[in-house]
RNA sequence: GUGGGCGUAGCCGAGUGGCUAAGGCAUCUGGUUGUGGCCCAGAAGACCGUGGGUUCGAAUCCCACCGCUCACCCCA
């Protein structure tokens, strides 16, 4: 028997409202900020992502769907959307349009990882890009849009989480900072923190080893260590979300694996999913146009996972709207009434009407318990007695209506009026 | 890559060495050769994850592998 492969889930019909209900408010928030759509290959040159999301990193060094096509070229599945998007923007001219440029899509990401709740190798994100403007009222306006949209969907008990990383300038003095400071505590930091030292120091800040939160907490913070420029970005962003009272935390912990992000990096954190508890992820990435040998072009953006969403919909029981049952069900016995019953049924169709019918010559009975499954408030029934007599029974499975008989020529239009 | 938990029908799940492997949900059939829900009767559906070992005898004990799951790492 073959199963789904590891790392991935089939999403069946009894998920999809929560997954409906999802696709809709996106499309009502993006439309209500002025987003417009944009879908990028599921693929790209490997060497746009090396470039783009950085070597080193965790996604470039061990996650990425590689492979090389029947062509030789070098091709991996998408492991996140922002390179792509930055592709798009450079490769189509996006600069002659009005600045800045706002986008979104939705779709497939792909990632070799241990698979744990909420984290799949599969999995699809809501990406958000707002591209052309270091403005710090993007970055107010590209949040606001990811608060917006969990507000439409009904979430409480979220947390937002906002932290600057600065920039090429003053990030690597912050860094020497950091291993400075640590190289004076290397006894006391676990393994994988004098790992982290040597490859990845702004890791340090999110070890959740027990012995070294103390060492964490005594660190320099980021947010003390920005140059002028960046100091003020997120000033001014604080005082932004200040005005506006939207309830944030500043996480001096909060750091990015990605080497495009600069300044502003935030998360949305959500309870009760596992581990995996950050729905929302983003940041600025000023140097990302730059690195992909395009003009330096400043940009914002966020990916929110959807399954994570849809797990925090049902741990929240935020309900979802079904598909709605069938109108009607048709019901027939013998082979010139289920032909007289096709004819119907596809008038009601052609009516707009939600009309089924059963298939495979089953019972009466057979026939209504499905339509009783199905949930139809009506059955209409034309049997052999009823067919020479050009009529059908409509039988109101609510039980609210006694049965009556229907002309048979006339039943579409009798039923028209009656839903 | 590392560690914990778990694998009995589509789903849930009893059974922890010994007759043809419980039960429930769901499915199908019948209970008036034409009326659903409730009820009753019946049917179908499992090489007990796979392979090996111990034993007179294994779903049950041992080993290996595979799969699922949770956590670390990292991220959405």
């Amino acid at each position: 028997m073959y199963t789904a492969p590891r790392g991935t889930i089939d999403i069946l019909p009894e998920d999809q409202p929560y997954w409906h209900m999802l696709r809709n408010e996106i499309a009502r928030v993006t439309e209500q900020f002025g987003y417009q759509r944009i879908d990028v290959p599921c693929f790209e040159e490997t060497s746009l992502y090396v470039r783009g999301v950085g070597e080193g990193t965790d996604i470039v060094d061990k996650e990425m769907y590689s492979f090389q096509d029947k062509g030789g070229r070098d091709i991996t599945l998408r492991p996140e959307f922002t390179a792509g998007i930055m592709r798009a923007y450079l490769e189509h001219g996006m600069r002659t349009l009005p600045q800045p440029v706002k986008l979104y899509t939705m779709g497939p990401i792909f990632r070799y990882e241990r698979v744990q709740a909420g984290r799949y190798r599969q999995h699809t994100q809501f990406d958000v890009e707002c591209i052309g403007e270091q403005d710090p009222a993007v970055d107010l306006e590209v949040m606001s849009l990811a608060w917006q949209l969990y507000a439409n969907l009904g979430f409480h008990g979220l947390s937002f989480q906002l932290n600057s990383t600065g920039c090429p300038k003053c990030r690597p003095g912050y860094i020497a900072q950091l291993v400075a400071y640590y190289q004076g505590h290397v006894d006391e930091i676990c393994d994988d923190c004098k790992r982290r030292l040597q490859r990845n120091p702004l890791r340090l800040l999110d070890c959740k080893n027990e012995g070294c939160q103390p060492i964490i907490a005594a660190a320099p913070h980021t947010s003390d260590h920005l140059c002028p420029e960046c100091a003020d970005h997120l000033g001014t962003l604080r005082g932004y979300l200040d005005v506006l009272e939207r309830p944030y935390t500043i996480n001096h912990r909060l750091v990015r694996g990605l080497d495009y992000y600069t300044k502003t990096v935030f998360e949305v954190w959500a309870e009760g999913i596992g581990a995996q508890n950050a729905v929302c992820g983003g940041g600025r990435y000023d140097g990302l146009a730059e690195q992909l040998g395009g003009q330096p072009t400043p940009g914002i953006g966020f990916g929110s996972g959807m399954e994570r969403l849809v797990l925090t919909m049902k741990e929240q029981g935020l309900p979802a709207p079904t598909q709605p049952a069938p109108q009607v069900v048709l019901v027939y016995l013998g082979a010139p009434a289920k032909t007289a019953a096709l004819v119907v049924l596809h008038g009601l169709l052609n009516r707009g009407i939600r009309a089924q019918i059963g298939f495979g010559d089953r019972s009466i009975k057979a026939q209504l318990r499905n339509a009783n499954r199905l949930g139809a408030r009506y059955v209409l029934i034309i049997g052999e007695q009823e067919l020479s007599e050009g009529v059908a029974v409509l039988n109101d499975l609510s039980g609210e209506q006694p049965e009556r008989r229907l002309a048979l020529d006339g039943a579409v239009a009798a039923l028209a009026a009656l839903l």
